[in-house]
DNA sequence: ATTAGCACTATCAGCTGATGAGTGCTAATA
DNA sequence: TATTAGCACTCATCAGCTGATAGTGCTAAT
């Protein structure tokens, strides 16, 4: 796959006038969804233009690149190139209602979610309920999460249960296999050992330096540490499972304002593969705020007839994952932006007040 | 919302003649998914009878309830109590190609998936792919499955995370907070002393009989044991969360099969309702073997197009839940109905290998 | 530079008649 | 008496035509 073009360029000056026409015609079709012709832009815009007069301009925009046509007598639509334009140079992210600030803040916080993975779960559909859209969020790759606890649970003589608690809040179990019938006194020494040594390291490095412990002359190992280790190894072998969740599947079907997708079914296909969503919505060009692909910019050809609007959470120390939306081009940026921004930011901080709740 | 007839009757004598022509019917409807008409039956079915006579036999047919035509002139489709017929009198569930069951089982067997869930959820995806249709798969309640281990685990002054293993491999993980700093020692031998107590009991009773102790006289208790009560009480308490995994809901909308279904928006509505799909799951007539609803057979109104083929899975002891698929009422279910029940056996077996295999 | 006017064009809803698949009824037939 | 051929009838679908509508581009006048 070629890399495409990874944003739309807008550095052309176009003079006041015509800006205004491009934003009239773009929030016309906006709102209305339906191509808008001259005429009727002549009335809205009322800028005492007449309908001829708004063709010239338009056919100016459309040579630029700003506009096309479904076919000829239709009115025109905006390209991703003009709502690129619109997003950059007109959109100010206008603060979003008290009441649904409320409402957001509610829903995330209600009913002590201990589970890290039931506040993602109900955000997500939060926000596809709130935007009508489907919302895809990223959990925090296991990877870089930040160990708080790990205990080995007997359960048979050839079964043990690993409980890894992380920094965030993140609870995984894992049943593990062995050959030599282990007591539970020795597994919680083990436990106590790791815990102490690994405390507050990210699991990615407690695996490496599991691993590398492994090639050390093994003599020197007493019989705890060579078992603490061999567990470690097993327990922290963690399949990096790309969690994603993805709610609002239903709107693409049956929401109005997906009417004018090509293929439906062709997103529905790309959520089926979790572990490309994840790449997509972790890679993050900026570091921070709210980042939003416009048709064409996306990499995955399927989302090429949408945009992906999407953000960052984090704790107090890093970020841990992306949540974002996906709708029709024509979506309403001045208020989908502030929504996902403002539940990112909500998410962050329910995140960190659990994860510091801990000594 | 009033009791709806519960199973169709089919006691009527029909002759053997009009029989195999229903049969026909029925079957043609089956493979085309057209309406079929008296020409083409005439054809197919090499009784040697013209269309007039065919004609005959579908109009009494047509008293009698098991045909109807959706405008004058198109052919016949069958009714409810056609299938109904059909799959009782006619239908002789012929086995699975040993490929199908090959796969089957490899599915349900891959990669060591210790976690229940997984296995759920994977079978789930499985039984959705093979029809094409809608898969439902209810998870044990956590309510009747047996308690195998209980561990606490501190994590903070204020946290505590309970891991709860039942028999047959489910693993649940509860934070809890508490107003007393415990310290992991004395959560140990809170969980030895629950462990003891209440091994091999279904978590069910442990609560009631936590409850019983907790009138008890109070003053009895030492310091041990109410705090083991205490906290065995929040363990317990969980919200007996019903879990339904849901698969294949795009068939609803891409599949062909389900093109004359009158409202898929309707049955996904009804998805959202977690819960009730879980008790429609788990009302199982027959104690049993495979049931099977067609059309208005249904008691949600919203899957009275559709036949829902479901069966039971459960370890040696118990039944513990329902997997199931809906599919438009000519679904074949001469293919669907061993398919749903092999699924059914084989997860049943997986989970009886993993409950047996703690000592 | 702007605008009025005009010719042109695509879409859509509504109507038309032809076609075809299917039925019900009746009279002839074996 | 059961079966069948024949015929009239019904309805859904489809292609083709219609006028209305809403849009454009171009040109000439302001």
């Amino acid at each position: 796959m070629s890399k495409t073009v990874q944003r739309l360029e807008t550095k052309e000056s176009i003079d006041e006038r015509t800006q205004r026409v491009l934003r009239g015609i773009i929030e016309g079709y906006i709102t209305s969804n339906e191509p808008v012709g001259s005429r009727s832009l002549s009335k809205s815009l009322e800028m005492g233009l007449s309908p001829a007069t708004i063709r010239n301009i338009m056919s100016d925009l459309s040579d630029m690149g700003f506009l096309m046509q479904l076919h000829t007598s239709a009115g025109r639509i905006p390209t991703d190139k003009a709502y690129r334009f619109y997003v950059d140079q007109v959109v100010v992210a206008n603060q979003l209602t008290r009441k649904l600030q409320k409402r957001i803040q509610e829903a995330t916080q209600e009913g002590g979610m201990s589970q890290v993975e039931d506040l993602l779960i109900s955000t997500t559909r939060l926000l596809a309920g709130l935007t009508q859209f489907v919302c895809l969020t990223s959990s925090p790759r296991v990877e870089t999460s930040i160990l708080r606890r790990i205990e080995f649970i007997r359960l048979s003589s050839q079964q043990i249960l690993v409980v890894l608690v992380t920094r965030n809040g993140q609870v995984r179990n894992k049943i593990i296999a062995t050959t030599e019938d282990l007591s539970q006194d020795f597994l919680n020494t083990v436990s106590s050992f790791l815990n102490e040594q690994f405390h507050n390291r990210s699991l990615h490095e407690i695996r490496q330096q599991i691993l590398e412990s492994m090639v050390e002359d093994k003599e020197r190992y007493d019989r705890l540490l060579a078992q603490a280790v061999r567990l470690g190894k097993k327990a922290f072998e963690l399949e990096d499972a790309p969690e994603v969740y993805i709610e609002g599947q239903h709107n693409l079907i049956f929401s109005e304002r997906f009417r004018n997708l090509n293929s439906a079914r062709g997103l529905m296909d790309a959520f089926e593969h979790k572990s490309m969503i994840m790449n997509l919505l972790d890679s993050a060009v900026e570091a921070d705020g709210i980042q939003i692909y416009i048709g064409i910019e996306n990499e995955l050809e399927s989302f090429q007839d949408c945009t992906m609007v999407k953000a960052q959470y984090s704790d107090q120390n890093n970020v841990l994952g992306t949540i974002g939306v996906i709708g029709p081009t024509n979506m309403d940026y001045q208020t989908v932006i502030p929504v996902v921004d403002f539940t990112a930011r909500i998410l962050s901080q329910t995140i960190t007040q659990q994860s510091s709740s801990c000594d």
